[in-house]
RNA sequence: GCCCCCAUAGCUUAAUGGAUAAAGCACCUGCCUUCUAAGCAGAUGAUCCAGGUUCGAUUCCUGGUGGGGGCACCA
């Protein structure tokens, strides 16, 4: 938080010289790697209309400004506030940085955030694609909370309906060994799943088959997820809301309201009225709750479940869904608010599709059987860390082509295994220290070490960490702390390469170096941690 | 036809409206007697087109061009 507290420290200081208006836009950035300083302000170019003043003027004031309380800045360029800190300032933040939540807002505090992501249909193996989703979904969560809010995974689990009862079919057919239903699924799976059945299944009703299916696909969901290290808070089955009566108590709460009509033989929702008067993004057309054969949609139920998310007491919703529902999204922020929530508070991270290259085809992702490939297959011979890193380095909005044979032949080139070969390396580091009688731990007085530039370089990576986490929670995606990751190893790989850190016969600067390394190597391992890779003492 | 997303180096991707557009792969040249060469140092190489807003546009807006996805009384 050291930056958010120099933010804060500095806004106080110019708050005696700018109105409290022109301040809003203030903010530190850090400074591009060619410009040697450590923290700059474009403040005096966005301020310089209101204040009617020229940009360098203003900045060259704000630069006085600063100079009286003891802080170092200059102007560059058009009007750039490039900020110089003190040595000792690195120092105290070292200190500081590597303690338990350093990057803890206060003003997250309040935020209760439920993150439903994955969801798939409990009626096969996981794909490929889940891997993507339960990336960002799960990274994001963990960032969420280092930086203290409170965020809850959640997997909702289809465990009624029309798919279901065919699933059952199917692996009833599989048991008798009799033809499969028309449109029943014809994986393989069912074949192993048969093969567990007890032999009185033979009497068994149809749906006993079913729920027996989907128990034995939620285990290999649950198992896929574990080794991926991803961890639900909740696996929220669908049963659970009919049997809470949630879908008609919603269908009736939409009726009272006026917001449901009958035409056709069904009850229809009003969503493209409801969002009409928002203007953009509304609803194309009304969608059908209560179909005409009596039962609801999958619409009404999925309204119901979410509403009981906001019951639950999460004032913040996300979900994570891929690119061919984003057609769902209006309806649902239409239904939210109809049923009194506010839409504002919904959110869908939208992640484009993954398109598989396999040799020098590309193919869509696809249930069918020739196309289909477990995430799985990937995990057991690309590993966890390779494909979190792989999987969490893009924006969601990004139309990722994952080339499968290069993962899998090459996947020593993963960017990961450069970040993690930091941590080893600063691991040998210590174990070297501790053979030469170094206590890495031992406080000490730096106040008259002069850092030279790579030291400098490392320690100021670090303290911008924070700001990278902000990044993500703005953007809801983990993509940018890969980035960093990757830029932090290689200043360290850099510095590790001219200088060394144990020097016997140095003991002030070994010091000093072995804190810039606890430094690092706990910034690496947070982030990493945070990406769900490993750390390792040894590659 | 309408809606969403995308277009950056040979390839896969980065870049809160900011300063000299950043990496990896591929390719080329050097570097292991010293805390791990899964590394370092260096060379080559890019913002789809046309307007607009702005002190400043890869980023925002409009219009093209090209690609992906979606437009169910399915879930």
């Amino acid at each position: 938080m050291e930056i958010k507290k120099l933010e804060k420290k500095i806004k106080a200081i110019l708050s005696k010289h700018f109105p409290p208006e022109n301040l809003e836009s203030f903010f530190l950035s850090q400074p591009p790697a060619h410009i040697s300083a450590d923290a700059s302000t474009n403040f005096a170019l966005s301020i310089a209309k209101k204040e009617r003043k020229n940009p360098v003027e203003l900045a060259k004031k704000l630069c006085e400004i600063l100079a009286a309380e003891k802080i170092g800045a200059e102007v560059m360029g058009a009007g750039f506030v490039n900020i110089r800190l003190e040595d000792s300032f690195f120092f105290e933040f070292a200190e500081k940085f590597s303690g338990a939540g350093y990057f803890k807002n206060p003003e997250n505090a309040r935020k209760n955030i439920l993150l439903e992501f994955v969801s798939a249909n409990p009626t096969g193996p996981l794909h490929l694609a889940s891997g993507s989703a339960a990336t960002m979904g799960d990274s994001l969560a963990r960032i969420m909370n280092e930086c203290g809010c409170s965020a809850r995974r959640e997997y909702y689990v289809n465990d009624v309906g029309n798919q279901v009862k065919m699933l059952g079919l199917s692996l009833k057919a599989r048991f008798l060994k009799k033809e499969l239903p028309e449109n029943g699924y014809q994986g393989e799976y069912l074949v192993g799943i048969a093969g567990k059945l007890p032999p009185e299944a033979e009497n068994w009703p149809d749906e006993k088959f079913s729920a027996f299916a989907i128990g034995e696909i939620l285990k290999l969901h649950k198992k896929d997820m574990e080794d991926f290290r991803v961890t639900f808070d909740r696996w929220f089955e669908e049963s659970e809301i009919h049997k809470k009566n949630l879908p008609a108590q919603t269908f009736e709460k939409l009726k009272a309201g006026g917001m449901a009509y009958q035409k056709d033989g069904a009850w229809w929702f009003g969503s493209s009225a409801q969002t009409a008067e928002n203007g953009e993004n509304g609803d194309d057309k009304d969608r059908v709750l209560v179909k005409s054969d009596g039962n609801n949609t999958y619409f009404l139920n999925d309204l119901s479940y979410h509403m009981h998310k906001y019951e639950r007491g999460f004032n913040r919703v996300i979900d994570i869904l891929g690119a061919d529902h984003h057609g769902y999204v209006p309806r649902m922020k239409a239904g939210i608010k109809a049923m009194g929530g506010d839409p504002d508070s919904f959110t869908v991270i939208i992640h484009q599709m993954v398109y598989i290259k396999r040799g020098e085809e590309i193919l869509k992702m696809s249930k069918r059987a020739g196309d289909f490939i477990p995430l799985r297959e990937l995990l057991d011979e690309v590993g966890t860390d390779a494909c979190r890193f792989f999987f969490s380095m893009r924006s969601p909005n990004t139309h990722l082509i994952f080339d499968i044979d290069l993962a899998k032949k090459k996947s020593n080139d993963n960017p990961v295994f450069y970040v993690q070969y930091v941590h080893a390396r600063i691991n040998s580091i210590f174990e070297n220290a501790k053979e030469k009688g170094f206590d890495a731990d031992e406080k000490a007085d730096f106040s008259a070490y002069k850092l030279n530039p790579e030291e400098r370089g490392l320690l100021l990576k670090a303290l911008w960490l924070e700001r990278v986490l902000d990044h993500c929670l703005k953007d809801l995606s983990p993509h940018h702390l890969n980035g960093y990751l990757m830029e932090l190893a290689g200043l360290f790989h850099s510095f590790y390469d001219k200088h060394k850190v144990v020097n016997p016969e140095n003991e002030e600067q070994t010091l000093a170096r072995l804190l810039m390394m606890k430094t690092v190597k706990h910034a690496i391992k947070t982030g990493l941690g945070l990406l769900g890779v490993s750390a390792p003492d040894k590659m």
